[in-house]
Formats: C-alpha cells, structure tokens, sequence
DNA sequence: CTATTTTTAATCGTGTACGATTTAATCTTA
DNA sequence: TAAGATTAAATCGTACACGATTAAAAATAG
C-alpha cells in the first residue's frame, strides 16, 4: 500500500493514513479560519463563497457550486443565510428564469480589504515556508486528479 | 504570501488557497471511501471509528474523542448509530461511572479483513505513488503542527 | 407544435461538526 | 466531610454536506 508490494499488515493504522491527514488538516484549517472569520460573523464555507464571487461577481448557483465543489442542497440553504447577513444579492435571469445569478451586496465588497487582512495574518501566525506551500499545492493537486479520475465500478 | 514579501495582490484567488485545496481533496477522499463503505452501510467518520477501535478497543469516548479530534456533540450520535446497526457497544465503567467504554461488536470484527479489503482496492484505484503518498503525510504532518501551535489571539 | 427530455433550483432526509450548556460523578480543599 | 471545583458525557442549536426527489422552465424530437 499504496502500490501494495506486501506489508498490508499495519497499514490500516489511523496515523498512515493519508486521508486521515487530510481529514484531519482540513478540520484544522476550518478551526483557523472560523476564529480570523468570527469578527465579522462568517463560516468558512461563507467566506470560500466570497473568494468565488470576489473573483467572479454574478455566478449563476450552478457555476458557483462547480466552483466549489458543492450542492445545490449545500449552497441554497448556505446562500440564504448570506442574503440574510447582508453579503449577497440573488437575481433571477429574465432570459432563462430556471436560472438564479448571485451577486456581492456592497458590504462583500467593501470589507473585502478587511476580511482578507485578518484572514493573511492568521496564517502568517502559521509561519509557512513558501517552498513548503507550493510543494503541498502541486501534490495536492496531483492527488485530487487521480482520486477525481479513478474509474468506479 | 504566506511568508508574505510583497505580491498580495491576487494570491486571494481560490486556487491559490492552501485551505481550499485541502478541503476539496478530503472532499474528495469523502466521496471514495463512501462508495467503498458503501456495501457495508458505513460511513467515512464511522470508519474512521472503527480504524481507531481495531488498533485500541474498549477506547472512551473521550480518548477516541482525542484520537479523531472530534467532540461529544460529533460522537455521542454517531456513536448510537453505530450501536444500532451492531458495529459497536458501550459498557459504563463500574470504577468510574462518568467514564463509558466503547467496545467493538463481533461484527466489527469480523468484517475487519473485507472491510480494508474494500477499501485498499478502492484506493489502489487512484495508484498514488508511494513516493508521493510519503512526501505528502510527511509535509501535511507539518503543516497540521504548524496550524495547531498558532497562537491565537 | 406538442410530447418528451433535459436543465436548474429548491426541498427533504440523514449524517457529520462544533461551541455552549447541562447533568452527574469524582476530586480537592478547607 | 461538606462545599466547591473539575471531569466525562449527553444535549442543544446552528451550520455544513450529500444523495435523492420535486417542480418549473427551456430545449428538442417527431
């Protein structure tokens, strides 16, 4: 294991697992995150919500969700919560009315300096070698493509 | 960025986010071991349970709280499903009656082999290089260290 | 041009996940 | 040893996350 030479003995230990390791970063991460985000009372999720459309304003629910990797039964419930709080805007295509385009309120945009501040100092507190970050990014990345592209049976 | 010199301009992007490509490959580590466990009608953090249970059984639920990193308000219920369908079974200890045991089933133990069996093919699937697999525990192991030694503020 | 199919969101049910509170048992200390 | 502190689980409220179903609009095929 991986590749399964033989010694399959001891390796379904939780500490040799690498989706325990990812598991476990992720919570870690969410746990970062959730404290840099508390000031101005967004999640994580809200906030990967805001980096989409900071990047690209006017997503329709699909693309938003292909973005993030998420549901509709995720993201309608997530994105109703934001319109409450103030940060988004929903508006509904008059050319193909299936379709719903979120849009950023003027508060999304006018605390984005703010937000994204906070946020980099949390992670400077961290103190992550570049040469490390890019190291992970590239494996990372590798690994989501093969665990995408597996073939299920 | 993240040693942060000068170029912040665009490193706000989402897939630059170290944090973002960690949640979707455990994401996507989610969707893998769900349909491996699927046969046997478990989940991913319920067989992360049963991971840690088959290397230490008769855990409390506090130490099997510290070993995933989860709280009681995660466990507790999950722990009841699990009784439910037969994996497992908890036992008040007689000495201190605050603490309860969780001990594995028959059934948790005998499905042990076709269980790993499952769930090594589904990964072998992916054929992630040993090499890779390594570099990647060992870089995530570092980072996790880093994101828990922060000092919050 | 209508019947069927496809597409897009919303809804539903189940299962994590977490901080905060509650309850009960044990430990400490005056 | 009784009051207060600490500890272990359970409970509660909120927020993801996902597969499946539903509903409505649009595209398409005959």
């Amino acid at each position: 294991m991986p590749g399964s030479g033989d010694d399959v003995k001891d390796f379904f230990t939780l500490d040799k697992q690498l989706c325990f390791a990812v598991y476990e970063t992720a919570g870690e991460f969410t746990k970062l995150y959730t404290s840099a985000l508390q000031p101005f009372g967004l999640t994580y999720p809200q906030y990967l919500v805001l980096l989409a459309l900071w990047e690209k304003d006017g997503m329709t629910a699909k693309e938003l969700g292909e973005r993030l990797n998420l549901g509709t039964g995720t993201l309608t419930p997530m994105i109703s919560r934001m319109i409450s709080n103030g940060w988004l805007r929903k508006e509904r295509s008059k050319a193909d009315e299936r379709k719903v385009y979120i849009f950023l309120e003027e508060k999304a945009r006018k605390e984005k300096e703010v937000i994204t501040l906070n946020v980099g100092e949390a992670i400077q507190t961290c103190s992550i070698e570049l040469e490390e970050y890019e190291e992970l990014m590239k494996l990372l990345g590798n690994l989501r493509m093969k665990l995408r592209s597996r073939v299920p049976r």
